[in-house]
DNA sequence: TGATTAATTGATACAATGTTGCAATAAAAA
DNA sequence: TTTTTATTGCAACATTGTATCAATTAATCA
């Protein structure tokens, strides 16, 4: 459970300190795995607000803090530990999903190689997502 | 421009030849790269029904035939021309999606290597989406 | 510290996307 | 051709995402 900053953080990308903001970084910081909307929602109790979840939300993809993964019409967020290293595509954004659950897992050191992409086209982020069936479900 | 066989195919999964599949999967597999749904929607004309669509659209996700990728909340359908291979998760799914113009186009031949998945996970597909920008938003 | 400024929130209304149920239809089987 | 069964297409609903705008609150500065 790695404890964020977001004082700083938030003061980093020209953020206003806010309530909403503050906690939604907390909760997808604080979960090692990708996380939903209704998860958050409910962590959030009644400081949630639709639209304030989904502006935040929004902004916080934009300076690159978390990510959205879309896995069979589930969407959901992700904090980039990587945060610095945004711009090395072979580490970053790995994901597990399983078919049967729905559950989502970060993984580790899985790289891209070969890319054949024409040379003039601008790589800013890879993600790689694998689906299959978790260890529970395949009982 | 690849012609299939929508008869055949949609034998081979015991699906019945009706009007709204024969034209989806014509209009996905002759475009090489992915379409949307609006797209698919203008080339259907009136023969184009929603609840149709997603329902379509759904099942042929399920028999492996096409798949949806989804980047910025903006998704799309393609052809799952490797039919045949879809447990070769090594070459399949590569994509590349413009930020700028949304545009998204069909790589080949990029690998993934050193998955470090815990060994009672099951695999069964693997997608890789970069981003970045494309050649003509570039400029 | 208190007033000023500017971004952000939260409510409402709207728009787009996706789903359920069911009677009518059309494809495949007999 | 008739029967059977899957699929369609409509209506109604549910969920997800967006635009507008007045009220609020965070940061800035005197």
């Amino acid at each position: 459970m790695i404890k964020v900053n977001t004082t700083e953080i938030l003061k980093k990308y020209n953020l206003k300190k806010t309530a909403p903001r503050v906690a939604i970084i907390s909760i997808i910081a604080n979960n090692n795995n990708p996380i939903s909307e209704n998860d958050i929602k409910e962590e959030m109790g009644d400081m949630y607000d639709r639209v304030t979840f989904y502006r935040s939300v929004q902004t916080l993809i934009e300076v690159g803090l978390i990510h959205r993964i879309v896995a069979d019409n589930i969407t959901m967020y992700a904090y980039n530990h990587s945060e610095g290293n945004i711009n090395i595509p072979e580490l970053n954004h790995v994901h597990f999903f399983c078919k049967k659950c729905h559950s989502m897992i970060c993984l580790e050191e899985v790289k891209v190689r070969d890319y054949k992409i024409p040379k003039d086209y601008i790589i800013e982020d890879c993600e790689v997502l694998i689906k299959g069936v978790c260890k529970n479900c395949k009982k």
